[in-house]
DNA sequence: CTTTCTGCAAACGATTTGCAGCAGC
DNA sequence: GCTGCTGCAAATCGTTTGCAGAAAG
């Protein structure tokens, strides 16, 4: 019922992110991991102010600096809402695959599993799309509406 | 097989974009009738300067200023792409409903319609996602990947 | 005429980037 | 000690907005 955010173990997660930092030839900085350590936590994707709010230690260009680098390493994923905010999550391959509720009000997104069933229905349309002349490799599927606090 | 564009026919269509324009205490100038036929013949989601590309008579602040106002007319939509451009295209109950295929490269957006029994799926996990919280009234599927052009 | 639009230019705000000093290995 | 990382402040860039003159009705 609830996402699965244990898809890897809590010292596997660190041991796979420490992986692909080395492998991006990144530093497993303490700001990085400050940065990883909060999306863990949050078990949702978050915005900039979400995550600097949650340590106030860290800096904003820091911050936005190490969510693209942790993007381009397979760490983080970047996820669109409905504000002016992007939100940032731990990437799939680490946290499972998921779906998102977007509050259209606040901009708050949190993670919604979906049954195996309408994912296999995707894979079908896929083959469809490409018949429409591009090559696809991944999807996004939101409900959106109101959150709890802004309904 | 191609996205019903048809839903509305033309003059239908024109009528209910006047009548529309008028209930929202909009006047319909010469301008928004622009920006509405672009949409009309585009048949896919544009972003600004894909717009200002297709008719340079248009001032850019006026085409953003009256997008805005056919968002809030009901009119147009604003369509999330993959770069840093949102896209626009005409409302949902003018063209019917349907879903998106996005290039992540340039961000170019087509339409693609998906089978019913699949829309019907989608309803089903609403009742699910509500019991978490939201009130969800939309929802957006995109299939992501590289257009004719990118791949 | 009065109200709404338009274009220009300036303002905004999220994100990015240059640079000088600090931290990791 | 190099090399990469951080924070600060400045720059970027899509989008928004104030305002004076131009259209719509």
């Amino acid at each position: 019922m609830n996402p699965n955010h244990d898809h890897v173990s809590a010292v596997d997660l660190h041991a796979a992110v420490d992986l692909r930092l080395r492998a991006a030839g990144l530093r497993n900085s303490r700001s990085r991991q400050v940065v990883v350590d909060v999306l863990v936590r949050a078990g949702r994707p978050l915005s900039l102010p979400e995550i600097l709010d949650t340590d106030a230690e860290l800096a904003q260009s820091s911050a936005y600096r190490n969510l693209g680098e942790l993007v381009d390493a397979g760490v983080a994923r970047r996820v669109e809402s409905a504000d002016d905010h992007a939100r940032f999550e731990l990437h799939e391959s680490l946290t499972g695959h998921h779906h998102h509720l977007v509050c259209t009000s606040c901009g708050r997104v949190e993670d919604f599993d979906v049954p195996d069933d309408f994912e296999a229905g995707i894979d079908v349309m896929v083959d469809a799309a490409e018949s429409q002349g591009f090559r696809i490799d991944a999807h996004r599927f939101d409900l959106l509406g109101r959150c709890a606090r802004c309904a």
